[in-house]
DNA sequence: GTGGTCACG
DNA sequence: ACGTACGTGACCACG
């Protein structure tokens, strides 16, 4: 006898929420859930490797929604359906494709019933065939052809499996059914009848009318044959339900089911987009996506004409600029790499080379024309540093139309963004490493050169497809336009008085010696000041200072600021620390280092970071110029050493409580709103309001408090650590806290419905469609999860300022030039924009500053600016 | 490289 | 019962 042949029917639907309940979640790297789609592809893998089928078909049930959705009575005790089930639910007939299995989805019905007839259609001797499934409706479909399979558990249901099981034969399923029910497919059945009950009533009475019959004329008796008799025109609505069909149109044959094989290439498409990188390397063969083979260099006049004329038939370009230093303000311009399509990728030399016969400022020129041709969009990763090396040779693109580092950022803001990264991400492919200094074969050096760009240029394609609304309004109308003001801003830096810096570090030197002789007598011996471990074993072991306003860290008890400040009630010492501290952290992060910025022109020249803070704000690196101290007397001694350059002053312009503003748009709380369109005090209107006391009866104590409320508020605050901040107990915080969200309730509800907007997607977006990704919000422990919950809640109002005055610099920066006004932007520290203005245009350009600033986005309540003019950066701050 | 601390918003 | 507010960058000291 030949051997059977083996037809694998898969129920895709029952597989796909088993696994969203068996398998823990999993996210590619955006957020994108792949959880289900893992767990099909461990099935299919399987199916490949031990059940090797001579015939296969998958289905779903049909329709975008899920059945118990289009009916809600239906299926009403299955768990609701997660959202991330329904994002990866459209991807799993292409994963089924890609497996080479044919799919079937039958409009108006259910997977069930496509299965149910394709098990009838084919149940004949010679074909084992296994329905693959959980769902036990199915076991009314066993014949000794056709068993059930539990993939999961390895278990095989045949006739006799199905007998043991449920007692019952499989063509008594469906009266079996209907007596008892299901509740997970809502199917009612008869109260008070279980599967024993049914299954002895089926098997004295035969069949569902049997028993009716029997209940009717009285030979089942008490309860039980009441129910029955009741229950009739429940048993066969129940019995309809459980009926799985058997005689759809289902348009398939035995050819069109068997097994095609791996279809590479959408296969790699697939997972590369989910991330399952360990499963492509062992399932499919090797893929080139980044091939270097038809990287070349140009080296002939010739071979550059053609290459500028393909681009401008292309009409866009990737760019990637070679240069001798790693600071971009230093070195010169040696090549140039330009990618226009996945097989076009060329480097061009700008310096004279062996082999090379083309000549260097020709080619120079060449490529000069084509970056600051408005007929060509430019692309790159990570450009701004290129800009500043093309602007010191004089080109200037007008525009930039795509940078990689800010595309992946504003997809996924919460990963870093180099470019070795997201090739392995999105390519799967690892940068090969070489040095351009040290190559000196010119086919390494080209690849060398050449593939950042390729990958670029690959890159783009790929991710600017995942933009949503949101995300491509961030990218495209708010990081692209803002790369060129950054470039300006750190090319103009700002001027540092060096004479008069050093005239400070002078005084903080002088006072913190007498500081650090003064600690070491009070404290009855010399220690590392500077070491944390030191100086709290100084305290609480030699001195003994009490450890109860301290917190335990991992190395030992903490003596930060607050602790000190504690602590200096007990004894004379911790105020010393303290004052030893400030002028120590000024001379050391400022007096000292702050001059060896300073470039030849006299000014510091930070570095703008675009793509580092998760909520959409910018940082400042080398140096940091958002962190000049302000706060203290000394402080503020050091900012007044950035002076305006001759004939100029500075404007500085600030957003007044910018994010409280915020909050008063997204909740709409009223005595929020109405205090800002009054243009009242916040803080002391939020006193006026927790404390029950007439506005012009707020105490100092009482503002504090409110103001210490309000920043909580943005920043997810707890009882304890307002407490702390204004030395009272916990329970008379959470008094407070309580009285703020009695008053504004809206609050307290908007804060509600971020976090479970936040567990429901995943993210969350700011007003203009920034997104940032939360996974741990829907953390199983709790202090994660609490604090994905703090993430969640000040991203929306962070990311949201960040947006704003990133618009502002937009606004800003286009009005100049549309005025003719020779003012230039130099800084931005989160709600401030810092001007250097020639004298005699500060009025004009102070109006049009704060007109752009305060119209940069309308809210429910006015945007306030503040702006002040001074010689110095201090004396610019009103 | 890591942890603690502290400057800014 | 948990562990004690959001976002950065930079320095110091240790290992």
């Amino acid at each position: 006898m030949p051997k059977k042949k083996k037809m694998l029917l898969v129920d895709g639907s029952n597989h796909a929420f088993r696994v969203q309940f068996a398998l823990p979640p999993m996210h590619a790297s955006d957020g994108f859930p792949t959880r289900v789609l893992y767990g099909f592809t461990l099935l299919f893998q399987k199916m490949l490797s031990m059940y090797r089928p001579d015939y296969v078909v998958v289905s779903f049930d049909s329709g975008k929604t899920f059945r118990h959705e289009t009916f809600p009575d239906y299926k009403g005790h299955r768990p609701e359906r997660p959202a991330d089930l329904g994002q990866q639910w459209p991807l799993l007939p292409a994963l089924v494709e890609g497996f080479g299995y044919p799919c079937i989805i039958m409009e108006g019905f259910e997977a069930d019933d496509v299965l149910g007839t394709l098990a009838r259609r084919f149940d004949s001797d010679d074909l084992e065939i296994l329905l693959v499934t959980s769902d036990k409706d199915f076991a009314q479909l066993v014949t000794p052809n056709v068993k059930l399979l539990d993939e999961m558990k390895n278990q095989i249901l045949d006739v006799k499996g199905v007998q043991e099981k449920f007692g019952v034969r499989p063509d008594q399923i469906i009266d079996m059914l209907a007596l008892m029910g299901d509740t997970s497919d809502n199917i009612p059945g008869i109260s008070g009848i279980g599967q024993k009950t049914a299954a002895k009533l089926l098997e004295d009475y035969g069949t569902l009318e049997g028993i009716l019959a029997a209940a009717k004329d009285g030979r089942i008796k008490g309860k039980r044959g009441e129910s029955l008799v009741e229950g009739e025109a429940d048993a066969y609505l129940s019995r309809r339900l459980a009926t799985i069909a058997t005689d759809l149109d289902v348009d398939v044959d035995l050819a069109a089911m068997e097994p095609r094989g791996l279809q590479v290439d959408a296969l790699w498409d697939l997972f590369e987009r989910f991330e399952f990188g360990m499963v492509a390397r062992n399932l499919l063969p090797v893929r080139k996506t980044v091939d270097p083979g038809c990287y070349r260099a140009v080296t002939t006049a010739e071979d550059l004409a053609s290459a500028a004329a393909a681009i401008r038939e292309a009409g866009c370009v990737a760019f990637d600029v070679q240069w001798t230093s790693q600071d971009p303000h230093k070195g010169a311009w040696i090549g140039t790499s330009l990618c226009w399509g996945p097989l076009d990728a060329v480097w061009i030399p700008h310096e004279s080379r062996p082999g090379v016969e083309l000549d260097p400022e020709a080619a120079r020129k060449v490529v000069t024309d084509l970056l600051q041709d408005d007929a060509v969009a430019l692309l790159g990763h990570d450009v701004k540093p290129q800009l500043h090396v093309l602007a010191r040779h004089g080109v200037t693109p007008t525009s930039i139309d795509g940078d990689t580092m800010l595309l992946d950022y504003s997809l996924m803001p919460h990963l870093e963004h180099n470019l070795e990264g997201l090739s392995k991400r999105h390519l799967g492919h690892s940068l090969s490493h070489g040095s351009l200094q040290e190559t000196l074969v010119l086919a390494d050096f080209v690849r060398t050169a050449v593939e950042p760009v390729h990958v670029a240029w690959l890159v783009e394609r790929k991710l600017s497809q995942r933009l949503d609304e949101g995300t491509r309004r961030v990218y495209a109308e708010i990081e692209l336009p803002l790369v060129g003001i950054l470039v300006a801003m750190e090319r103009e830096g700002i001027q540092l008085d060096l004479k008069a810096l050093s005239d400070v570090r002078k005084d903080i030197a002088a006072r913190t010696d007498e500081r650090v002789a003064e600690i070491y007598a009070a404290a009855g011996q010399e220690f590392k000041l500077n070491y944390a471990k030191d100086v709290s074993r100084v305290l609480f072991d030699d001195l003994g200072l009490p450890k109860t306003h301290s917190r335990k860290l991992k190395t030992g008890w903490s003596t930060d600021a607050a602790v000190l400040e504690k602590l200096a009630e007990e004894h004379e010492l911790p105020e010393m620390l303290l004052e030893y501290r400030k002028l120590q952290a000024l001379e050391s992060r400022y007096l000292a280092t702050l001059p060896d910025y300073v470039a030849k022109d006299g000014r510091v020249h930070t570095t703008f970071r675009q793509a580092v803070a998760a909520t959409g704000r910018l940082a400042s690196a080398d140096p940091n110029m958002q962190n000049i101290p302000i706060r203290t007397f000394e402080g503020r001694r050091i900012r007044e050493a950035f002076v305006a350059a001759p004939g100029h002053v500075f404007l500085s312009a600030d957003y007044s409580q910018v994010e409280l503003r915020i909050l008063a748009h997204y909740t709409g709380a009223e005595a929020l709103v109405e205090s800002f369109r009054r243009g009242e005090d916040i803080h002391r209107r939020t006193a006026s309001e927790v404390f029950g006391v007439a506005m012009e009866d707020v105490s100092f104590e009482q503002r504090n408090a409110a103001k210490a409320i309000n920043f909580g508020l943005m920043y997810g605050m707890s009882a304890f650590r307002l407490g702390r901040d204004l030395s009272i107990s916990r329970q008379q915080a959470q008094e407070y806290m309580d009285g703020y969200f009695g008053r504004m309730p809206k609050v307290q509800e908007w804060i509600e419905a971020t976090k479970v907007y936040c567990r429901e997607h995943g993210y969350v977006r700011t007003l203009y469609g920034r997104r940032r990704l939360i996974l741990e919000i829907n953390s199983k422990t709790f202090s994660e999860r609490a604090a994905g919950e703090r993430e969640a809640v000040n991203t929306r109002v962070q990311g949201t300022a960040a947006d704003i005055i990133k618009i502002a610099m937009i606004d800003v920066d286009r009005a100049l030039k549309a005025s003719g006004l020779r003012a230039r932007l130099l800084l931005q520290v989160h709600d401030e924009l810092l001007l250097e203005v020639p004298e005699d245009e500060i009025d004009a350009t102070r109006t049009l500053v704060v007109d752009r600033m305060q119209n940069a986005a309308q809210l429910d309540v006015p945007l306030e600016v503040n702006a002040a003019v001074g010689t110095d950066w201090n004396g610019a701050h009103g």
